[in-house]
DNA sequence: AATGAATGAGGGTTCATTCAT
DNA sequence: AATGAATGAACCCTCATTCAT
């Protein structure tokens, strides 16, 4: 009969985890009080320390099991052989987007090293490895589009690639639509933006090699 | 004899301005102190208050004029019809992502409503308008690389070319190299960008009248 | 059967005593936590109060056992009669400072009414009549040694007896090094300590007995 | 006339010191609050960190001039060639017990390496200076008192000396009386502790040069 | 115009202790 | 008897801001 006082510690930290959550992500990190998410949480301050070490670690704790869902579900998406790599991408991106919106602010921190430090003291954290690893598949599924590129050239591709996922996220992580509205509205936008890429990529790609055998015939 | 105790106090205001813009811009706006600002100004921090209402205030003073400067650099290059309209886009970009390179955090504020909230009670601050202007701007020169795009479709483009200039800025805000390093690194890559986005955007135009074509044929 | 709960209880106290004696020793009364005695104990520090109404309540229970401890080891010395009374004295005062030195910071505590105060509100708390025990013990023995002072000649010379032992006590109780090797390099010090004040205060009585007769005799 | 200004400020910044002084005097420094502080100078308790970086500057700045002042009482008295070597010492040493009397748990703070460690970061703290400067001149005094005694034995005369005098602080640190009533009531008492050490002292080198000599006729 | 002094609100964190089981 | 969960008070310290000069 001990498991009552269990679930009610289980039910406080994860009270805890959804009002550091939506803190964080509507206001930041740091602007946000121990004592303000206790109050969110319904538990008196001091209560935060007990289920984690500090402010910190409540925000790795809110980090890892969701970015973890999301590698998961952006594996099974690359895995999903039926699909063309051009919905695989788009997939895979969308997965991505809607994830960073859901989480805001979260986005930050995990992914412009505010908090979380990549730094020298703690190379190997495994939140770093695990954001590392999702850039990886988002790079996968493009080169998957992308099978003419070598080199130099597809990591320019990725790199420009990156560079429009980060700006639409950026671009409404201050947004006060919810995510799923956001979706909604612009997921077909979203979807065309990889199109234009694409399209650019592999014209561009033309081009080239136009460009090389003129010269050469020249 | 008046006129001396005036240029002295508009040179601490000035000196003020600089110490904020170069601390705002490396630690961003949360992480400086008014001592700080005070300290680096060679003044006291009370005397801030007596330039500015607040560090809030402070931090508006500090951006209008540069995004003036800004937009008069933007401006400059749109009028400049020896250029191609895509050299004209490429270089509007390029300005408008060294700026804010160079701004760093500020840009974060500028344009991501963290401090200078875009919110109710004060809609119109002049701020907004000009922050406005620029995006108005930069939408002017990709029109006029794609003429033959009108409406919903050219609004999509716009977007699109939107998203990748904010993710390239985003993807640096935080990065540790200088503005000109990172300029001379990566300003081909962002050229690339942009170009990659035309043949995107030009082939999709193609793609879709063939789409329309075909089906009225049918 | 109840037998087995009782002797598991008795236990835990003696743990728990036992735990926290070694920390406040170690590292002194204010510095020790709860969480901390109860983890060396190998209980839960819920289960301290249980056995001991609060941290100052353990503090007092420590303390009594092994000043009388102290103090049965000191009397077994003072009725030693092969002993010389000079042997005996150091033998006190040697079986005392180490004791001091083995409690450190216990002893600030015992003997400078720190936590356990000699305060008005429990005048006779039996920890300080132990105590005052302890010092009339020392008094003995050194009266033992000084057969020729009566009254205030002798209370003085105890006192500054005591004032040496003390002082003592007090230069190594920060020492890092261990009760044992402080006592293996300096008690022959402390012997030394111990002659040098017998041959003072003997030598003091002849002096003023000569003065009284010479005062007599002009 | 910013003078006013300056004064008031003096007043305030003497006002925490004293305050300190007496708290930290009465309860010792680890039990003294920022804010207890704080409200005993009649001040907020942010303005003692205008004054001071922290607590433990605080405690440096209250104990830097005092034992400056001691110093100096000691050494003049020192070189006042007109008194016997017994006088001055008897003399250094109750000004030296007075101080320590006069700033109670100070003392304990001073001498015994509580929060002014004197460990490895910080070695050459100017008040472990002057702290092992003041050791320094009881010493010096002894030795004009002990011409005939030499290296060990001189060594273990200064020790004995000094857990003498540390006795007497320690055994009167936590009295309720006042340093002045303490003064005059044991002050004899004090100045006999020097005649029987001394005595003492002088005795024993006469029964090991008896021991010598014996030894060598034999 | 400019300043040093001063402040109140609040930051994260720790601790001895109590409550419910 | 014993425990994990929970708490409130308190810790030192920092900051943007105001006041008196």
């Amino acid at each position: 009969m001990l498991r009552k006082q269990e679930l009610r510690s289980a039910e406080t930290r994860r009270d805890i985890l959804s009002a550091a959550g939506a803190l964080f992500a509507k206001r930041g990190f740091d602007a946000v009080t121990m004592r303000e998410i206790a109050g969110k949480a319904g538990c008196s301050h001091t209560t935060i320390y007990i289920h984690f070490k500090d402010k910190e670690a409540l925000l790795h704790a809110l980090s890892m099991p969701s970015l973890q869902e999301l590698k998961q579900r952006m594996e099974s998406i690359l895995l999903h052989h039926d699909l063309s790599p051009e919905e695989r991408l788009k997939g895979i991106s969308r997965e991505f987007i809607h994830f960073c919106l859901q989480n805001r602010t979260m986005y930050t921190i995990f992914f412009e090293a505010k908090s979380v430090r990549v730094d020298e003291e703690r190379p190997a954290l495994p939140i770093n490895q695990l954001r590392n690893g999702l850039f990886r598949l988002l790079q996968q599924a493009l080169q998957d589009c992308l099978d003419r590129q070598r080199g130099d050239l597809l990591l320019t591709s990725a790199r420009i690639f990156f560079f429009t996922i980060h700006g639409i996220v950026g671009t409404y992580t201050y947004s006060e639509e919810t995510p799923e509205a956001l979706m909604d509205r612009l997921s077909s936008t979203f979807d065309e933006a990889v199109d234009v890429l694409l399209l650019g990529f592999r014209q561009q790609t033309v081009l080239r090699q136009q460009t090389i055998q003129g010269g050469t015939i020249l």
